[in-house]
DNA sequence: ACCTGAACACCGTTCAAGT
DNA sequence: ACCTGAACACCGTTCAAGT
């Protein structure tokens, strides 16, 4: 019954799972663990600490099970999703995360992994390392935007996407001609599907030369 | 001298821009008016509902002066930099903005341009609305990713890209060999170039027929 | 009509004291 | 060596009381 990091992370990542994000704090984790909030900081520097690994546990099962004999698109969608779905499962982790990449051991894997698949393709390195930072913000923003209604169950979801959508379409068509046309396709199918159509012309559009951009000087 | 939301709302704007966003609370805006920090609550719901205002009004300057002599994939870029540049100003409210579209008189205005430029485009009014969805993700995820970096100044912030950079170039080769082939390109040029990099490969993905996603049934 | 100020129910974190 | 518990310096928000 003693306090080791083990059990205070096992006890956070339940916290976090079965009550939401803002309802996480350490003298709740202190009341979960049935010892005192500040013990905590025997074991962690702070929150932040804690929060980081979370993550770190958290990324860390991301590449398991992982198909291996498909296209590198494939391979990049399915990491980025799982990403994706780890940061909605995590919204507090996910934030830290944001400030900053977390630098370890699972992390560097989860690179690695998307740099493995990154060099199956005809990117030269420095694309790659611009592809790679897009992916994540890709990733990390459309986790960020879906977040609120991510917690929602499936019918309250589709009711909050109706209700957005409705807004829009509300909207005078002498003013807003533009979003009068487009708006009943606005927040359609479920945000995964949006994402990974998102991430294909992501993927599309790095993977063939761009106009406008991009080193002209390049061999091929 | 009495309290009108117009003046709450220049006093919130002031105190995120000049203290940190963590340094913002209703009690610093409070001192800051010089009047109890609760008599806010007589113009305004809760502190979200507060910082909901100020996301408007910052909203709205984002269109103000925009070219519209150029082309749509220059224009739609240049409404991306600007939203980005707004969240990083404000990560408070970037924050709230995350949890769901405003759906004020601004953002309506913003939705509108962005889809006046799409309009332009070849894409089908549903592709216009799965970019759009694209566009906003990825531009607020890289605000998100790289708030914590955009407060700094820029000798901090070089340093702190080669710092990351050098973690990931620290790794054991042997067991990082994609890394160890990328890892010097990682965190090059500016937060905002590697942006607009990727806005434009977004963009060309999309403007595309897209393989393997996307109603293939569709007219042109 | 508008603002004040006490109060409520919380936070993360520190540190001397206990076992 | 490890944990406790009081204390510090904060939060957002409510509501009866003041002017």
């Amino acid at each position: 019954m003693a306090l080791t990091r083990e059990r205070i992370v096992d006890a956070t990542v339940e916290l976090l799972q079965r009550h939401g994000a803002g309802a996480f704090s350490l003298r709740r984790l202190g009341v979960h663990l049935g010892s005192d909030p500040t013990a905590i900081y025997r074991h962690f520097k702070d929150k932040d600490d804690l929060l980081r690994a979370v993550g770190d546990r958290i990324h860390g099962q991301i590449l398991v099970g992982l198909p291996s004999n498909d296209s590198w698109q494939a391979i990049v969608t399915e990491i980025c999703i799982r990403l994706r779905a780890s940061h909605l499962a995590q919204p507090e982790m996910a934030a830290l995360i944001r400030s900053g990449p977390p630098l370890h051991r699972n992390e560097f894997e989860l690179t690695e992994a998307l740099f493995a698949q990154l060099g199956r393709s005809e990117l030269p390195p420095p694309d790659q390392a611009m592809a790679y930072h897009a992916l994540i913000e890709l990733t990390v923003g459309s986790a960020a935007l879906d977040t609120e209604v991510a917690t929602m169950d499936a019918k309250q979801r589709t009711a909050t996407y109706d209700d957005w959508r409705a807004a829009y379409q509300r909207l005078d068509p002498a003013e807003f001609p533009h979003t009068a046309l487009v708006g009943e396709h606005m927040y359609r199918n479920s945000a995964d599907e949006r994402f990974v159509v998102a991430l294909s012309a992501l993927l599309y559009g790095f993977s063939r030369t761009m106009p406008d951009i991009g080193d002209k000087t390049r061999a091929h």
